[in-house]
DNA sequence: TTGAAAGCGTTACCAA
DNA sequence: TTGGTAACGCTTTCAA
């Protein structure tokens, strides 16, 4: 069933069809009711297809994750932020395209994506620091909104993200609070955005209570359960040994407690982890609050955003992108406790 | 740049430049050189939206995400699958349109996928025993894939999974080789298909060594991490307590885990784990080996197989559905030791 | 308020 | 081997 058909089951012509379907103010009531209600009869859908080259527009949006493909990390799909971005795609009406992309040839891919019309605008995941895509978007004039910041990008461009600084800064007063004077920062690689500003926050932290940071007590390493290892193992072979973690992401804090349990210590009794992940989708939400203490956002809710404001951006670009800043969601688990009496 | 200014430039007829690009034989080779030469120089991409609409094809394949809307349950995204389909698609031309939809109307999403014609064929992912879309999917002639089986299911069709009845088998061989005599099966819900498969596995394990399963040291719980605690916490309150956990996911075994500690056991130490999980996306490759024991497949290898038999099955659509069976992969952490000598 | 016709950028059929 | 023309299913402009 396709609109020719259902214009000459109704008599009409397809112009007026096609008018009533989409909310034409100049089409009668009455025909707009009939036209409706023959719709749905005949269960009439409009071919995509159709519209995307009638209109122009594609009726897509694409959620672009950067592979890197030179070493063996790849980047998280953020599952959360991804499925609430759908629900807002889903309502209006338009695809979510997942693009995996080396990063060898990324923008190529977005130069493609432009001249071949298959999206209307992307979100783009995992900015680095002043990252170039920013730039060659604009360029290119690709609508686009940054699931993250990317600080020292000179143009202006919207964003939607997690306020990092703040979230590290209240687990470690969190922390310190508790009593705990000697906390190690387990961090990611300082060229990505959100480590540079969770590093910030774990700092001025500290500066806040008059105490400064130990170098010693703070690594900036590749996200991996390796790498979470080595560095929590290290830190606790010093003397004094630290009484607490503060890890950048779930896959670290795995190699972490691994060390902790190494060397003989329990997590939660002996020893105070706080862990923050942004892709919690492999933790339930409500009650399932792992052992250590986890901060994290409201990620989906902050997908939904992201997306409408492309949306928006696609039906009327304006020159001064909006940008969200969230606050991270701090929940407790039950057993970090007090700093324990080691020296 | 389109096909019309490209023509015009080369004095040529649109028809005979998009021969010349798409390999028809008839043409030319001189011809075709030119037009492949121009093509390139102008830097001439065809328009994807047209082709769609001439075609007929929707050069796009959907992922489908049923999510549990009832209960908080949030199927993952395979993210590792899905990358390895991705690739699949990228190189043949093809989208790649996630599509999260609610588990209510999952069958009117399908039904409009089909009439939008905005995919050609689908990949059905977390499919449950005897799932409904197999025959929802044949009647509305939607070319498809199944991530998984769906045990019970009338009707054929083509698939690609793991081998979670073997993978458990093989890790329950392995903990009996190191001794372990009471070994507790912590399983997802026996609705989904994998989890049956994982319970057989286990089950034949014991049955060629001439034992038998104990209920009570068997859970079939949904999969969150409350629940793998509370299954842990029951079955070491029982004695004799078990000395080895078969932990079907890794959200469960993080649940686990605070059990065992909990109970002021050590993991690895006093006693033995055993993870299984298709989606280690969080995990690193390679020498990121975590405390326990992982089972797991390769399945980026998995997602691009089953890209190219939905590519296939596009293309020419056959009777006989192709099936593929993978063999998981076995890592063994370095931390899990023998039986411990408890009663 | 409705309709006829052109157009979106390709492919595909039929002639030449 | 090449070209003209219709077709894909909608939207949009211009007339009525």
């Amino acid at each position: 069933m396709n609109l020719k058909d259902l214009s000459q089951h109704l008599g009409l012509s397809p112009t007026t069809v096609s008018r009533a379907l989409n909310g034409y103010p100049e089409v009668n009531e009455a025909t707009r009711e009939k036209v409706m209600a023959a719709a749905k009869r005949h269960n009439y859908k409009p071919n995509t297809r159709a519209i995307r080259l009638a209109t122009g527009r594609a009726m897509a949006v694409g959620h672009v994750i950067p592979i890197e493909t030179r070493h063996e990390i790849v980047n998280p799909i953020f599952a959360d932020f991804i499925a609430g971005a759908g629900e807002t795609y889903a309502r209006a009406g338009y695809d979510l395209i997942l693009s995996i992309v080396p990063d060898g040839d990324e923008a190529r891919a977005y130069r493609e994506m432009k001249s071949r019309g298959n999206v209307d605008g992307v979100i783009v995941h995992s900015p680095r620091h002043d990252d170039f895509r920013i730039g060659l978007l604009h360029d290119i004039a690709m609508p686009f909104v940054v699931h993250g910041r990317a600080t020292g990008a000179a143009l202006p461009y919207a964003w939607v993200d997690v306020n990092n600084r703040r979230a590290f800064h209240r687990a470690t007063d969190f922390l310190l609070d508790l009593g705990h004077r000697r906390i190690g920062l387990i961090n990611g690689l300082e060229f990505m955005d959100f480590a540079i500003r969770r590093r910030a926050g774990f700092v001025q932290a500290l500066t806040a209570r008059g105490m400064t940071e130990t170098p010693a007590l703070m690594r900036a390493v590749e996200m991996t359960e390796a790498n979470g290892y080595i560095a929590a193992r290290d830190m606790l072979a010093q003397t004094p040994a630290p009484t607490a973690f503060l890890v950048s992401s779930m896959i670290m804090a795995l190699g972490t407690r691994r060390a902790i349990e190494e060397h003989g210590l329990i997590m939660g009794r002996d020893i105070s982890v706080i862990i923050h992940d942004d892709d919690l989708s492999y933790m339930q939400n409500g009650a399932d609050v792992p052992i250590f203490t986890a901060t994290r956002s409201s990620v989906r809710a902050a997908g939904r955003l992201a997306a409408s404001m492309l949306l928006d951006t696609i039906a009327n670009p304006t020159p001064t992108p909006a940008t969200h800043l969230l606050e991270a969601e701090l929940i407790i688990g039950q057993s970090t406790g007090p700093a324990p009496n080691r020296s």
